[in-house]
DNA sequence: CAAATGCTACGGCGATGGCCGAAGCATTTT
DNA sequence: AAAATGCTTCGGCCATCGCCGTAGCATTTG
């Protein structure tokens, strides 16, 4: 196993304060200039540099400069996976900090927010939860799938999965997802390529909104009646 | 997010490269003994027992003394989980390392292992394939489902899949299963609680058994008729 | 009981690496 | 052209930590 070595250095890569901050930061999908980390990470934008070169040479992270900014995102799903399953353990071993001290900055955060590729917070558990009690989801504690009636009331509402038909995540009429398990709801949210269709299709089409350069969504009035009408989802 | 510096704590705990060949050592599923787990990171017992010592306390790893000796193991499957996923990004980020040089030590460990609680290796690979291939099982990148005539075959094997309904991981009469993406076959195989059965009931019923201490498996001829002809599997 | 084995605490060495200040390059703005 | 902004490189300081040799405790074996 020569990639043991690889293994190693991707860990110890994610293993260190500064570097977990800007990794967690970048776990709403978003892309950040090299300052925002810097910030994130309670850092000076020298320190950032170097932490950024070596994520971005080892291949953690995909650089995209522009003009006098240069935009890094986490470069794969697979890497955000791993930071979600990272989390998962750190939240298992945590001895029960279930006080999250939160600010008003957090509450909007907590609202609803995007999660890499797909909706977490209050949104997502919601949007998660009605999808299940009308049986469009069927969702376990990894995985979910997308019911056939599930695949139509999608279609009805404009979100078209025949690409994830194509791209073979498909079988029987279903399409698999996934669970996510976030650290501020402790409740399981829908993820995979679902959950970022849904989300994508959101934002297209004006049913939610970044909040300026925080990873915050807001949900517009439009979204709002037709997640309550449509999807049959409670935000509280 | 106060548990911010537990992510960055478990990340570095398995970001050193000592460490790191003791976690993946540990990912056969079984519990091995300080002495082992220096070997096979190449390190003096001292210096593996300060770094288990760690490990343990931040609750990586769990331990049993027994006798002389203290055999440590993964502390849960959302550990093996994590330790896998980083492994995934590591081998998602190996330029083009095709050529594992191995030597007949680990021809055995490509032929059959265990990964965690369930087989891999070309053992693991074919029963997944012919599991799919007889229409048992549904495999996509990520997650697995267990059709019903597949539940039917493992219960006419007698791999009764029962507790598994209990724990509530069965929806509309199918069982979800994990899919697994190892380094040495790059092809998925069967993980999750299915994945798990199957294995144990092969070593508590004779069809496979360890190879003295490693974690590599033998087929036992009857296990190897009763994959062959049963599951349909042929182990080239 | 003595010897051997498995594991663990202690102490010191050495290297790695994170951090920032100062300085420099590139781009945008005035 | 000059100033401002974003980012990077360089150099040096300092703490952390991995490593092993020595020594010590617990258990098993002769």
């Amino acid at each position: 196993m020569a990639s043991n070595g690889l293994f190693a250095e991707v860990a110890a890569l994610s293993g260190d304060p500064a570097r977990a901050g800007m990794l967690h930061a970048l776990m709403d999908g978003r892309a950040l200039t090299a300052s925002e980390l810097a910030r994130a990470a309670g850092i000076t934008p020298q320190t950032a540099s170097g932490h950024l070169l070596r994520m971005t040479t080892v291949g953690l992270l995909s650089v995209e400069k522009q003009g006098r900014h240069r935009y890094h995102r986490l470069a794969s799903p697979t890497v955000a996976r791993m930071i979600e399953s990272i989390m998962q353990v750190a939240a298992e071993l945590a001895p029960d900090r279930k006080k999250f001290t939160v600010g008003p900055r957090d509450a909007a955060l907590r609202t609803a927010r995007t999660c890499y590729d797909h909706f977490a917070g209050r949104l997502g558990v919601a949007l998660a939860d009605a999808l299940v009690a009308r049986g469009h989801i069927e969702l376990s504690s990894e995985v979910g799938l997308l019911t056939q009636t599930g695949i139509e009331f999608l279609g009805g509402v404009g979100i078209d999965i025949a690409p994830m038909l194509a791209r073979r995540t498909v079988r029987s009429g279903r399409v698999l997802c996934r669970a996510c398990l976030d650290w501020s709801e402790r409740r399981l949210h829908l993820g995979g390529a679902v959950g970022a269709a849904i989300c994508s299709y959101s934002f297209d089409n004006g049913w939610t909104r970044r909040l300026d350069g925080t990873r915050a969504v807001l949900v517009t009035p439009k979204g709002n009646s037709i997640f309550r009408e449509k999807f049959g989802a409670t935000l509280a």
